[in-house]
DNA sequence: GATAATTTTGCCTGAAAGGCATCTTTGCCT
DNA sequence: AGGCAAAGATGCCTTTCAGGCAAAATTATC
């Protein structure tokens, strides 16, 4: 209750603005959505979505945001005693294992948010704003980081940074999987070999 | 000569446009620079600027692809039995200590570049399309590195984006510099402790 | 040279970006 | 409660952007 009912209601606008972005745009196409139907779908004018969003890219990306920041919430919420790089795989797995927004059930991979990844990966205008937000995210995470290791400077920048591209090549991975390899494996081997310095393999693997 | 007059001259018109678009924008102000002006500081019309990016934002950054595509170039060039990581340490120090675009001569640390960086960084819609270029650019070195060590699958990709994070987080920190250090000095930390695993530094230090 | 293929350009329409003034809602204090 | 101030939502307006389309210009090919 840090803050009364005047903030909640922004978040809520907010986030229902963003939704309806992206269902509208995984439903027609990128190109096809005006921000004028985005904001009547969240029952605001459309001079209010500018209020909130840059742009139409933005907003859509803003799902992604919120995501992908909770990647710090949970390695702050890990032990103090963990190791670091312990801890940092259970946050990240939790991020991937996350069902729906606000549901506890044990959903499967999650369709709203696989299509919305998807159509950001394959639309151009989209990538920039979704790159924009792991980059915000990554420096949540570094501040995490930082506290929780006691280190600054290029440490925990260098940390967040390396998990964001961890995350980004195993997501990338995933969805190009042909065969498809459950993302559990292919971030235990990414992190793997990131935290074993990233050292050439020795025989060509195909993993 | 791979190609003709034709294929020269839009090579020759994108980056008269793109440089020109960086110029202005670093002397008037992203915001206060129209297309229009870029087209007719390059000598082409508004229409034709639209042929070769989707945006201003694009033209910037096309400067920086670019330059970040090098990576991959420098990378290629080394011997073959050089090591992966070492060739990889040459390929971003010579990345970093270039100097103007088609000067040979040892200049300083590029100031028309500095600023362009700056620029980028400091505007919010331009960094979108800069992260675009780097993943663009992430693609291109993940494709030598798959080459020159004859792995597939997640390897490469997880190097190459390993690199442009560790690049950036350089380019963050030189930049902030204050007191300032030099960006040998910074990348060479930070590769050492990629190398490493990045694990967590005995003491707090601050580097 | 003549013809075909590409580019460049002008024109035009629809959408987006964002400044500004006004009207509402919310927070807070008496 | 009543009322005032702060913050948000909305409408209106202007400028800029995005991109389709076809005519004019340029380069390539034979």
């Amino acid at each position: 209750m840090a803050e009364g009912l005047r903030e909640r209601k922004k978040q809520e606008t907010r986030i229902a603005l963003s939704w309806a972005a992206v269902r509208l745009a995984v439903e027609r196409g990128y190109g096809n959505v005006r921000i004028e139907d985005i904001a009547a779908e969240a029952g605001v004018s459309l001079r209010t979505f500018r209020n909130y969003f840059d742009s139409k890219a933005d907003a859509i990306a803003a799902r992604e945001v919120d995501r992908t920041l909770r990647i710090a919430e949970e390695l702050r919420a890990r032990p103090a005693g963990e190791p670091l790089w312990t801890a940092i795989r259970v946050a990240i797995e939790k991020h991937f294992a996350l069902g729906e927004e606000g549901h506890g059930g044990r959903t499967a991979p999650d369709e709203k948010w696989l299509a919305g990844i998807r159509l950001m990966m394959s639309e151009p205008a989209l990538q920039g704003a979704v790159l924009k937000a792991h980059a915000k995210a990554a420096e949540d995470l570094a501040a995490a980081i930082a506290d929780r290791t006691g280190t600054s400077g290029l440490y925990p920048r260098l940390v967040a940074e390396v998990i964001g591209a961890t995350r980004a090549v195993v997501i990338a991975e995933w969805l190009r999987g042909d065969p498809p390899r459950s993302i559990a494996e292919l971030l235990s081997s990414a992190l793997d070999q990131v935290e074993a310095g990233l050292p050439v393999p020795d025989q060509p693997v195909r993993e």
